[in-house]
DNA sequence: AATGAATGAGACTTCATTCAT
DNA sequence: CATGAATGAAGTCTCATTCAT
């Protein structure tokens, strides 16, 4: 039982490690010039063995890319559940998408290149579960407008519309930082955001 | 000279059916799945043929997406100024870039994918080509903001910023309006995003 | 007729023209790496025009080379039958070489390297030739050889071993000069050649 | 230890193999003519396997004659060497390189055909390697000719020229040989060479 | 279970040659 | 006759995957 449980963390611990090598080198070269035996050899294995972790490179690389945004998405939403107040939860929700990026650009890097995902024929699995994660994702914001609506925070509309907009919001900001790469933390532009997100940009005399 | 410019017609003629074809292919199978042998014969060519007017798959590739690209900004921008005011200004920003989303699916598809973005080491020209493009997009947008503050239109503030938020609420539907691919036309949104972007979603008993 | 005629010298400047810049190209470049186009160019043709003087490219590659080497042969016999003297057309013979590699460095660097003599499997025709016309220039070497043996200047000893000794000498000396390519002229070595061929390079007394 | 010996033998076993039919295949076609596919083959591995022990077509070639030529020399040198009497020397000279030419035949008419020594631009390091080697030859050839003028077996006078000359000799009867391929060995010349050598081909009387 | 050498399919690209204008 | 755009066969090289050790 013991010795069977050691292995199995090894077992863990070895998959771990070729993900996260596999991650930089897919976030810095891409899903076609990222080569496995780079990858083996970086995570300190050889070329076959990775195929005893994975089935193969564009397995290796829908369950680098799943998990890491299965992580994401799970950060984000403990992040907002964690808040009580409607304004909180969407300071919350846009500082922890600003935190992730802070803290994985690469990956963002490759997310937003989208490299791969136009595979082989079969090779939609990984596109339909980032669309199903980030239709999932939507449906949470939009649950909380609906909430904010509730509590009569929000304006009565179309709360889908409104989940669009913020996360809209968001992937534009951190798209100019991360092209920019400015040395001013993102985080600064949480305030920003939200208010902006609340109040429109037009003058009130106007309305 | 009747005859030469027959000539550079049928020429233009040609590279342009293989720009379109190359679209297509790209835009369905990504850079690196594409092939030059299909887009050669779908174009109706030998591949030889293309070498005669690309210097290789990079550069179609570049050519074929710079030169969209051109067009779009040109098409957005031109709509934009034929409008004097404000509120129109900013709805036909909108409109005119869910126009071209909804006559270019599949470019809009490859963009949004960003395949190719990571090429050959000398392979950063189009991505530096794309910044560059979106840069001055911003900057373009910019500069309707800081007249929506001067005319005393739109509140003041950062006016970059205000255009990341336009932007990004803009890319935010028309991604989701890909994604769906609705039936609805995406152009019916248009009021809605002009109407968040300017009033917010907040109540104003809030503030 | 004098219509045709003229039609007659035109086709022949021309085809002189061509086989001129084909020369200087595949003396650069080699038989493989020269193309047609570039020939054609060169020349001023369009690359079509060359089949209707060459059946192709190794075709006008072996009458370049054919025609040059019998200019080459034809110089040194004439050279060397204008002599009477059994020494000078020794000299006559060294010089004459040398002379034409002087005035042909491109040329002899060509046929030095050899490139093309492999060429498809009928391509043994030019390489035939080329051996053909090496064999007749040995048999006219040896010829003199043997008229020297007449005349009691040379030993008597088989004169075809002289003959390939004579050639060899000569080839080695230029061979050397043309690597080195040297300010000295290389016909300054006319006399030493001769000389060493004639009375060896050993010391009386060991005989 | 034993075993990491083993698979560096076997590694060597194949190398070799691949460069000896390497060296078949580029003498019967030529550098040009021969395919990376052919020789794969025909050493029973698959294309993609050459590319373990060389960097490419060009870098197979090169090794491949650097390695032969090495040898050649090598060879050579230790004949020649191992004699003490100048007149040995030099008949040693003349008779390995004769063996090296009766049991080498492809390779030689390789070298003589001169296949591939105008490759890409940075092709030229085989071509400067030969040209190298054959001055260092000929340097070695020239301290023999150095010494026997100092213990006078040979009449003073420049030992480059006359290097040159017993080399140029040499390679002039080999040639022969090898065109005609006679069924008579070429080391029954070896006599002849060395006394043309000399004592020249001038009746003593003309002097 | 790990290794890593061998595999071989497949892509890009070149260029001699043809043929409609 | 001249043109030169189109052709397409053929060659080099890459790299995911396998399998004997």
């Amino acid at each position: 039982m013991e010795k069977s449980k050691r292995k199995e963390m090894e077992f863990q611990h070895r998959r771990t490690e070729i993900l996260s090598q596999a991650e930089k080198i897919f976030a810095a070269k891409g899903f076609h010039n990222a080569t496995m035996a780079e990858i083996a050899s970086t995570s300190g294995f050889a070329t076959g063995t990775l195929y005893q972790f994975f089935e193969g490179k564009e397995n290796l690389y829908n369950i680098m890319v799943s998990e890491k945004l299965d992580r994401m998405y799970l950060e984000i939403r403990e992040s907002v559940n964690s808040q009580e107040k409607m304004i909180d939860k969407i300071e919350k929700l846009v500082e922890s998408h600003f935190h992730f990026v802070e803290n994985n650009v690469d990956f963002c890097d490759l997310l937003i290149r989208g490299e791969g995902l136009t595979l082989s024929d079969k090779g939609t699995i990984l596109r339909d579960k980032i669309i199903a994660d980030y239709f999932n994702h939507i449906g949470f914001v939009e649950s909380i407008m609906r909430f904010g609506m509730e509590i009569r925070t929000l304006k009565s509309g179309d709360p889908r519309m409104m989940a669009y907009t913020l996360l809209g919001i968001i992937r534009s900001f951190f798209y100019y930082w991360m092209l920019t790469n400015q040395d001013t933390p993102l985080s600064d532009k949480v305030g920003c955001v939200s208010d902006i997100f609340l109040k429109g940009v037009g003058l009130e005399l106007t309305e």
